[in-house]
DNA sequence: TATCTTTCGTACTAGGTGGTATATTAACCA
DNA sequence: TGGTTAATATACCACCTAGTACGAAAGATA
């Protein structure tokens, strides 16, 4: 146990509970929609104490999107397991893409990618974090086809197919930014998907020559 | 002709020149990312004459919203003329993007995307002129699949398939963003586009069920 | 009790933001 | 020439931003 006596006045500063608040925001607001001001009266802690804790924005920011990759994106990417057969992984993103908009109050978008827009104001450091994030999950998706690749239609390589799934992903979450209902939403990605051969899928087409 | 001489000094404000260039820097910069003291040293122009021409902050994002819809929006909107024929406007789409990018320096991405993720930034009427637009958009894309319904598959409306669309088209330019090359970008959009039937792509796909 | 150590928050800084008051300039007209 | 009109830019405003100096507070140690 870590049970020993610390000396000095005890730490009353919630490290998770203020991130959890800080990373909410960020993604909601977007980046430069939200100041530290306005984190610190949400969170309801003294700027002082964030600055100790985090030593500056850019590491605040560090840390969010840590604690974002952890609480949402790993989850996710626990989809792409390759042991999860063939034909369960679109319904399991459409049922994920559902529970996460329906019954809670998660932002839309992509906290990553919002990040991501606002470059010029991120070190260098947290920029290629960001970077090395996105292409780890590239290559968990080229993985995952890698290992199905066996039904894959034959001009379709893993690595085109994890670029085709993003792109598909992105379109989802871009037509739910805009205001699309999350039925249609996870119906054009089912439909986007179908080009795949993953079953799954109501929409067939017929080759064109 | 307007040839009768105004009284006064003459005016030496250029609103088109100063309006192409704020409009070029919201776009590669971002609508928080760019300030009006920024816009002005680089179209070099004093604030006050700025704020004579546009009012207030909001006034230059509408018109900055306005200059890109008539310079970039509509142009691309001509290719879904109900004239143009079916098998012409894949080839039409990948070529604009191509030579969007390729051969000049224009930034990536949507601008009005970019200014409806700023929308707290943004004054009640400029938002729902971006959203009237969009919808206008929208409604053009769903109009060329209505006079080119005929060899949609079955189960897909016009209305599913301009969501679709719009769907891939926010897919390709996601990509691009990201640092995925063109071609494969351009690839993307294709395959996409290959479920609704549209001649000149290469992927097909059988029927699942 | 007094000292030491650590965390706390008030109150401040310098600099940037959107926006403007005002004096100057430059053309017309009489 | 002098007066009228309108466009110009300097120099300013109040406010907000990220970031911090510093003294008070709260515990352990002696």
């Amino acid at each position: 146990m870590s049970e020993l006596k610390r000396r000095g006045r005890p730490k009353q500063f919630d490290r998770e509970h203020t991130l959890a608040i800080a990373t909410r925001l960020y993604w909601a607001e977007g980046l430069e929609g939200m100041s530290i001001n306005q984190i610190c009266e949400s969170a309801d802690v003294s700027k002082p104490s964030l600055y100790r804790e985090f030593g500056n924005e850019d590491g605040l920011l560090t840390a969010v999107f840590h604690y974002y990759t952890e609480t949402v994106t790993k989850p996710f990417l626990q989809l792409f397991d390759v042991d999860v057969p063939f034909e369960k992984l679109i319904p399991q993103l459409v049922h994920a893409i559902h529970t996460k908009h329906d019954n809670s109050e998660i932002p839309t978008g992509c906290l990553a990618i919002k990040m991501r827009n606002c470059a010029p104001k991120l070190s260098p450091e947290l920029l290629s974090r960001i970077d090395a994030f996105t292409l780890e999950l590239q290559q968990a998706f080229e993985t995952w086809f890698t290992f199905n690749q066996t039904k894959l239609p034959s001009t379709i390589t893993p690595n085109f197919a994890a670029k085709y799934l993003d792109g598909q992903l992105s379109a989802t979450m871009a037509l739910v930014c805009k205001g699309v209902s999350i039925d249609d939403a996870c119906q054009v990605l089912v439909t986007g998907l179908s080009v795949l051969n993953l079953p799954g899928t109501k929409v067939a087409t017929t080759p064109t020559n």
